[in-house]
DNA sequence: TCTTCAATCCATTGAATTATAGAATGTATA
DNA sequence: TATACATTCTATAATTCAATGGATTGAAGA
């Protein structure tokens, strides 16, 4: 009997180093970035503002876990997911904070000033919508992320061309832009920018993982 | 552009304190007691094996991060989960700890000593079986945990009465036993037990929140 | 071969976390 | 009202973790 609770304790603590994983905010970060697609340790130092060095030590506690991959490509190392399931995991606990941390909700209402900024309707209906071509789905994220991923009917735009690649978009048809996920703030400037210029343009919170998640679920 | 830096961080925070309450083994344990039913603080101390203040101060974690609620019945303090997706969460972590960590697969099977003793056939298949009475599927869990919630077609005995109520078990059908989950040790003592006494026995990894998790997925 | 550059390893600091013991709270029962 | 009991709160020691700077590795290119 007393063997057993040695066993059990073992069995809880492998997985604790999952949980682990998932506790520091700056993990969390890359962990977004890789869902994107893969990165060089220096990219994801960069788009975490954090130091190499820091991403360096953060990325070998993924590595660990057996989270990620790595792989030379010249002189950069690239790292990736290991498995889908890890986006799912990151895509779930977040959701989860988001249902039951009211500070987070409130944090969250800021990022889309405008409550209307938000696609209101469902998934099916978007789809639907941007098949027919009713309203253009605008990925504002860089193009290597557009490449490696995107939602279906997408149209690559980064943010930072935005400005002066307006003229490709229509403006008798809603817009409706995504980044990276809830906690990036790609889509809520793009958004911003597009109104501004006249523009009728609308936020999507999901991103790839959000959205591939909710898909695979309703299957 | 730096307080959008500052607004993200607070995003990842938020996010990392739920990841944090999954960090700690006795803090999983906790919550897989709790994925049974509702326990006093006093019930999930013994059976977590630790002392009441320790269980006190896990549980305070667990409540500040919002992922349970407590209810005062009479002289006791009555915790639960507030909410299905934080059972959803916690068999999405240990499937993935399960998928990724190769430690956490060997000491998994050395719990289920014959590979042969785990349910081989698919969830719908088992049902179909336990339909129509072909196999009994024995939950072995304390009997309030039972009336919890238990899986479709279950009978009821706990494994400290099982000695005593062989009897009431059946020994030309297959016998089916689970118990809280793929971490919790009385469906393999119960199998071994039943083996032992002539019975075909066999072990379904499953507890109530993975078995649930998996019927939900897919619908 | 030598240099450059990306990334990792190692050692150190300060902060946070786990676990334990003693005091305090607040409800039920005598 | 007084006492017993379940639980929480507070303080503390031991451990672990995040972050930083210096030294090191290892492949790419001159």
């Amino acid at each position: 009997m007393k063997g057993a609770r040695k066993t059990k304790d073992l069995l809880y603590e492998q997985v604790a180093r999952i949980g682990q994983v998932f506790s520091s905010p700056k993990r969390l970060e890359l962990i977004e970035l890789l869902c994107q697609g893969e990165k060089t340790v220096e990219m994801l130092a960069r788009e975490a503002s954090i130091s190499l060095k820091l991403a360096s030590a953060h990325l070998r506690e993924l590595r660990t876990a057996h989270l990620v991959e790595t792989e030379r490509q010249g002189k950069n190392i690239c790292y990736r997911l290991a498995d889908k399931s890890v986006a799912e995991l990151w895509v779930q606990i977040h959701t989860l904070a988001e249902e039951r941390l009211i500070e987070l909700q409130m944090a969250l209402q800021k990022i889309a000033a405008q409550p209307d900024d938000l696609v209101p309707s469902d998934r099916a209906s978007l789809m639907k919508a941007a098949r027919k071509g009713e309203v253009v789905v605008l990925d504002v994220r860089p193009t290597e992320e557009y490449l490696a991923a995107h939602l279906p009917f997408a149209r690559s735009i980064p943010l930072e061309e935005l400005r002066k690649r307006l003229a490709e978009l229509p403006k008798d048809r809603s817009i409706v832009a995504y980044c990276r996920g809830p906690y990036c703030l790609m889509a809520a400037d793009a958004v911003e920018l597009l109104k501004r210029e006249g523009y009728t343009a609308i936020h999507l919170r999901d991103g790839v993982a959000e959205w591939g998640l909710a898909v695979s679920r309703q299957e």
